[in-house]
Order: C-alpha cells, then sequence, then structure tokens
DNA sequence: TCGTCCGGCGTTTTT
DNA sequence: CGCCGGACGA
C-alpha cells in the first residue's frame, strides 16, 4: 500500500478523489508530477485499480518519460505494468495503427514531417496558381491552425477562419484540399493529422470511441492549459462513459497558442465538467524565496489570470542574477566558464540547464561546451532525423514499407544518382496521373516506358522488393548496415563532398543511424523491427532508452533545450540566455502588435525551473543575419534590478570575479578551454 | 542529367 | 549569414 502521508493536504485531496471531474490548478513547483504519480500509484496500489484502465496524457516525450519512471519507482515496474503514460501523438498513433483503415488509409502509413508537407504545398499550390504571390510556409501553418482547430478541408469555406475577402484565404481552401487529397493517395499523414484523424474516427464510428472510452476508465491530462480543441474534443471522446477525468494545469504557464491551445479550455472546466472538484497547489517546493519572489514579480504584469499566491519556504540571501555581456561569443564564454568552475568545486553537470528562447542561440553554447569539454545533451533543435543522409536512409525505410508513400519515393528515386532524373520522373508522374495509379506502381509495372531507363528502374524496385523481404528475415541494424552497402551511399557521400571533413561528419551521422537502430534492437529486443523503430523516429522520440551504462553520462552532463521544452522541468542551476528585447518577448510577437502576455509567461516558466541559482544573460550586441546590432535587456525585467529582485553584473570587463576562489576558477577554466582548443586543432 | 552559381529570403516556440 | 530554389551551362 501506498502511504499519501508525503504529500500536503490539498495534494493529497487531489490524489485521492478518483471518480468525477478533477481540476488541479498547479502553480510552478507546486508538485503536481508528484501528485499525479502519487494518484496513479494510489489508484493501483491501494484500490486495486487495473493498471491497465489508467491512461496519463502529457504534451512531450520527455515529460511523459520522467511520469513513466517516477511511477516505476513508485510502484515498482511488476505493478506499473499496463498503465498508459503516453503523449497525445503517441496515444493518436497508437489507436490510429489498429483503426486507420476504417478512414480509407492502409495500415502501414507514413508520417510526414515539415519538409515532406511542404513539398506537397508547392506542387499543389503550382497547381492553383503558377506566379509565386503566396508562400507555402504561411500555407502550411494555416493548415496547421486549422486542423488543431478540427476544421476539415471541406469545412474550411463554411468556418469562422474563412474570410471571403482574402486571397491568401481562397488559396488556403483549395490547397489544403488538394495537399489532403494527395496525403491519403501516397497513405500518408502529417503530425497534425494523427489527432485531427483520431478525433475524426471517434466522430464517425461512436461504436469505437466508446471501445477507447471504456478501456480507459481513468484519464488524467498534464499541463491541460496547452490543450487546443482538438485535444479538448478527443478528451471528451474518451471521457464519455465514465467522466473521470483528472486536469492538471497553470494559467500562467500557458505558452503554446501558436499551436492553437485554448486557454479556455482550462478556465471553463467547470462549465464543461460540471460537479468538478477543484484543487489548488499554492505552496512551491522548488525554488528558493528570492527566485520564486522575482517569478510572482515578472507575472503579476498579467492582467487575465486566476489570482494565486505562491509560496515557498526555502529562504535565502542568494539573489538571482543578471550578466551583461558584450556579444553571443563572450555570453558562451561566460556561462560555460561558470559552469567549469561549478565542476571542479564537485558540482554535478546534471544539476544545470541552460535555457533560451530559440534554438539559435544553442550554436556558440554548443561550441565552447565542446571547446571545454563539458559533456551536454541537447533537447530539440535540430532533430537527429532531418540531417540529409538519415532521412534519405529514413526514405527508404519508408518506401520498402508502404510503396505509396511517393515523397519519399521521389526523394530516393535518383539519391544515389541512378540516372533517374527529373525527365524520366516527369514522364512516370503522367502516368500516376492518368492510370490512377501510384508512382511506384508505374514504375514497377512499366519499366519500357522510357527503354533507355529500363534497366536503371528495375535494378531500383529489385532492391526495394529484396528489402522488403530482408527486413523480414534479418535484424533490423542488419538490415540497414546492409541497405547502406547495397545502395552504395558511403561512396554517394564521398562524391558529393570535396571537403573531408564534411564527408567524415556524414559517414558518421549514417553510422550513429546504425548505431541507434542496434541500440533500438537491444531494449525493445523481439518488438524491434521496422515498424515500431519508425514509429519512434517520427514521434521524434529520441529519449534514449538505455537504462544502463548511458545513464552515467546523462548524470554528468549539461542540458540545453527552449524555454518551451522545459515546462515541467527542475534544475538546481539555470542559465536563462538572451532575456533581451526582440529575443523575450520575441521580434515577432512585438511586430505582430499583440499582447506579450504569452512571452511573460515564457520568461517566468524559465525562471521558475531554478531551485537554488539563477543567471539571466544578456547580449549588448548581437549578430542578425551576418550584421552586428544593439540589443537591449527585456522590459520583463528591466524595472527589477533596482527593486533588488536580482543583482546585475557587467561581465565584459571581467572584473566582477570577486573572491579567490572564482578567480581561480576562472584561470583553471581559462586554461583547459586553450587545452580544448589545442587539442581540436590536433584533430583536424 | 547533373553540377554550380546567384539572388532573394527569413530566423519563435513542438509533436 | 546560410538555406532554398531557379537558371544556366557542361
Amino acid at each position: 500500500m501506498i502511504s499519501l502521508s508525503g504529500l500536503n493536504d490539498e495534494q493529497r485531496e487531489a490524489a485521492e478523489t478518483i471518480e468525477g471531474p478533477v481540476l488541479i490548478l498547479a502553480g510552478a513547483g507546486s508538485g503536481k508530477t508528484r501528485t499525479l504519480t502519487y494518484r496513479i500509484s494510489y489508484m493501483v496500489d491501494n484500490l486495486a485499480i487495473d493498471p491497465k484502465s489508467i491512461l496519463a496524457v502529457s504534451f512531450t516525450n520527455k515529460a511523459a518519460k520522467e511520469m513513466k519512471e517516477r511511477v516505476m519507482s513508485l510502484l515498482g515496474k511488476r505493478k506499473a505494468k499496463g498503465t498508459t503514460l503516453a503523449t497525445f501523438h503517441s496515444l493518436g498513433l497508437r489507436i490510429l495503427k489498429e483503426e486507420i483503415d476504417k478512414l480509407g488509409y492502409h495500415k502501414k502509413f507514413s508520417i510526414y514531417d515539415t519538409s515532406d508537407q511542404l513539398a506537397i504545398i508547392r506542387e499543389a499550390l503550382n497547381l492553383y496558381n503558377a506566379e509565386k504571390t503566396f508562400k507555402k510556409e504561411v500555407i502550411l501553418s494555416k493548415i496547421g491552425v486549422l486542423k488543431n482547430a478540427g476544421i476539415s478541408a471541406d469545412d474550411f469555406s463554411d468556418s469562422k477562419f474563412f474570410d471571403d475577402e482574402d486571397p491568401y484565404d481562397h488559396a488556403i481552401n483549395y490547397v489544403y484540399e488538394v495537399y489532403q487529397e494527395k496525403l491519403k493517395f501516397f497513405n500518408a499523414i502529417d503530425f497534425d493529422d494523427i489527432l485531427l484523424l483520431t478525433v475524426k474516427l471517434f466522430d464517425k464510428f461512436p461504436d469505437i470511441a466508446q471501445k477507447y472510452s471504456e478501456k480507459y476508465k481513468y484519464i488524467m491530462i498534464d499541463e491541460y492549459q496547452d490543450t487546443n480543441t482538438l485535444q479538448f474534443n478527443l478528451i471528451l471522446h474518451l471521457t464519455k462513459t465514465h467522466n473521470n477525468l483528472c486536469v492538471v494545469g497553470d494559467d500562467d504557464q500557458a505558452i503554446y497558442s501558436f499551436r492553437g491551445a485554448d486557454i479556455t479550455n482550462i478556465l471553463n472546466f467547470e462549465k464543461n465538467f460540471p460537479g468538478a472538484k477543484i484543487v489548488k497547489l499554492e505552496q512551491n517546493y522548488r525554488s528558493i524565496s528570492p527566485i520564486l519572489e522575482l517569478a510572482n514579480e515578472v507575472i503579476k504584469e498579467n492582467k487575465n489570470r486566476r489570482e494565486k499566491t505562491l509560496w515557498s519556504d526555502k529562504k535565502s540571501d542568494s539573489k538571482p542574477l543578471l550578466w551583461s555581456m558584450a556579444d553571443t561569443d563572450h555570453e558562451a564564454q561566460v556561462v560555460v566558464e561558470d559552469i567549469v568552475g561549478f565542476q571542479s568545486r564537485g558540482g554535478h553537470l546534471s544539476d544545470i540547464a541552460i535555457l533560451y528562447r530559440s534554438n539559435t542561440q544553442a550554436q556558440p553554447i554548443e561550441e565552447q561546451l565542446r571547446l571545454s569539454r563539458v559533456p551536454y545533451e541537447m533537447l530539440g533543435g535540430q532533430k537527429f532525423y532531418e540531417k540529409k543522409e538519415v532521412k534519405d536512409l529514413i526514405a527508404y525505410l519508408m518506401v520498402i514499407r508502404n510503396p505509396d508513400d511517393q515523397i519519399s519515393l521521389r526523394r530516393i528515386l535518383n539519391i544515389p544518382n541512378r540516372g533517374i532524373g527529373m525527365r524520366t520522373l516527369e514522364k512516370y508522374l503522367e502516368v500516376t496521373e492518368d492510370e490512377n495509379i501510384s508512382l511506384y506502381q508505374a514504375l514497377k509495372e512499366q519499366p519500357n516506358l522510357d527503354p533507355n531507363r529500363r534497366d536503371h528502374i528495375h535494378n531500383f524496385i529489385k532492391i526495394i522488393e529484396n528489402f522488403r523481404h530482408k527486413f523480414n528475415n534479418s535484424t533490423l541494424a542488419q538490415s540497414i548496415s546492409a541497405l547502406v552497402e547495397e545502395i552504395n551511399y558511403f561512396a554517394f557521400i564521398e562524391k558529393n563532398y570535396d571537403n573531408a571533413k564534411q564527408v567524415e561528419r556524414r559517414r558518421n551521422d549514417i553510422t550513429m543511424f546504425i548505431e541507434s537502430a542496434e541500440r533500438f534492437e537491444k531494449y525493445y529486443k523481439e518488438r524491434a523491427n521496422l515498424e515500431t523503430f519508425i514509429e519512434k523516429l517520427l514521434l521524434q522520440d529520441n529519449q534514449d532508452n538505455n537504462e544502463d551504462e548511458d545513464d552515467d553520462i546523462k548524470k554528468n552532463s549539461v542540458t540545453m533545450m527552449t524555454l518551451h521544452s522545459s515546462k515541467g522541468l527542475e534544475f538546481d542551476t539555470v542559465y536563462l540566455i538572451g532575456i533581451e528585447e526582440e529575443l523575450l518577448p520575441h521580434k515577432r510577437v512585438i511586430s505582430e502588435g499583440g499582447g506579450t502576455d504569452e512571452e511573460r509567461r515564457l520568461c517566468y516558466v524559465g525562471i521558475t525551473r531554478a531551485q537554488e541559482k539563477l543567471v539571466m544573460t544578456y547580449c549588448k550586441q548581437r549578430k542578425i543575419y551576418g550584421t552586428d546590432v544593439p540589443r537591449h535587456k527585456s522590459r520583463f525585467i528591466i524595472e527589477l534590478g533596482k527593486k533588488g529582485f536580482f543583482l546585475e553584473q557587467d561581465r565584459q570587463s571581467f572584473g566582477h570575479l570577486g573572491s579567490e576562489e572564482e578567480v581561480q576558477d576562472y584561470k583553471k577554466s581559462f586554461f583547459s578551454n586553450l587545452m580544448g582548443l589545442l587539442n581540436e586543432d590536433e584533430k583536424n
């Protein structure tokens, strides 16, 4: 039996209220994950509820994984088994994998990322209007908005989102329809479809919806303030038969409106789910009070929020710091030096996070960390699978699995070059169009269309077919290596880049890809196959699965991530870099004229990640499009230094290294930087 | 068919 | 500054 005595009164009440709707308003650091994990454990261990009927949904893989680990450590692996702790998208995908044929797709569908989506939109746009009046990125983002609002292509022109006066909307109306048709023809879906189609399925087939609702009798949703209409509809379907819904959220941390998140979902919870019990968690267990005071000061400027009084009893005299830097390189240097100093005093690198508004900020820091030999782990950013070489290989896997996947097929048809170029492709696309068959089918069944290319096409098809068998009969990693060999991909890389370093890097990416398949196999054992591997890749679920040896490495590395992905996490020390105008709040938001409330919340999220030490930085100068531009500290904090909420230090002169200890650290880190540089040179 | 060169362009945030 | 896409030439 799990004891709930470690929870405070409110937390315990939330954990013990199992039946009916519950809203937990949980301020930053108030122990909501703790509450949720105890709630799950309490249900399984004390109430003997079947773990299979418990579903907890969060937004990011990171959060889902964290929840999983904490439930496991509380309940033990054996008892925790069967609970579903998923992200919205992994849940949707799980359902679609079973049911998507009812919507007219085959079960081996592909999932398209942004670049795949853009490729389709470009063609659809050409069909609509040969002139380049409309930008495909704008169209894509609007389609995304529509999908997240639950609006299909047919509904758009009748919806409140459609403006008859706006030529863009007419273009979108056309493109959205063509886009969706093509996706279906390619047997592919995009990210938003994962949820859109799941909801569609439930709308269309109430009996299927009922099946899942009966399966998941107890549902918990984390970060409820960030749910959008589509997700809300999904929740409605799933809770329909029982109404056992427990949501956790904090309106001050709503930061996903760009993805259609609708804050009214949390504000109207009682209305949507009558009889809801509401629990407020207001004690912050995370941060020392000076950090919390700064956070409260920042967020209180926002008008539309539920009043909260977050408090902490962790008193301390050490105030947050604000460092001003000369430029981004200087910023990286100072921050990394500080980290090296911390490390040399015996600190754990895993206690440190570097947070930023935009992924572009990560680059100088990353470089400096490498130079100083500080291990780090970066979340998000350029995704591994988005690298060109990796994408090529994945495209092969996709076509092997789903030959209808025209986007992937076209990507690899002439990679490595095999003499099937644009001209040939166009001929075949015509056939595809005329006979309404897939491109793959056309290639396979009519190799004589272009006699000069016949052999090339034949060989290509043979590779695909052979490897379809190969993947069934040998292990995943073996098959992938064999494929790389078969298509001579390494030779292709060498041919394409004359720069030896580039060749090396790209070869390395391929090796890493194969290694990731090996690790996947090791962890998933007999469940490891092409299907499961691709799914993992596409959900960007890169959270490494290796429980054993890599754990040590992870325990000793700095974490870098955007403010968005930091939500829900906590660190002893946080460097919040680039607290400056046009970055936080972001330029785009300022120029669009809308409020900066969400940016302020983002700032609040960043500050409240820190437990003991918070360092904010800004640069006096920053390179934008290659030229240096003067910068200013963010409006969110500009007045608060004078009021004593943090200490401001100008690091440009290095004049603020006070204690002897710090000076020593500085010297040491300078030396290790130098060594790093030398070693780097040696290598090249 | 394939490589290269040039001009325009845009930088949020995520699954 | 660096990417993408179009144009052009071998």
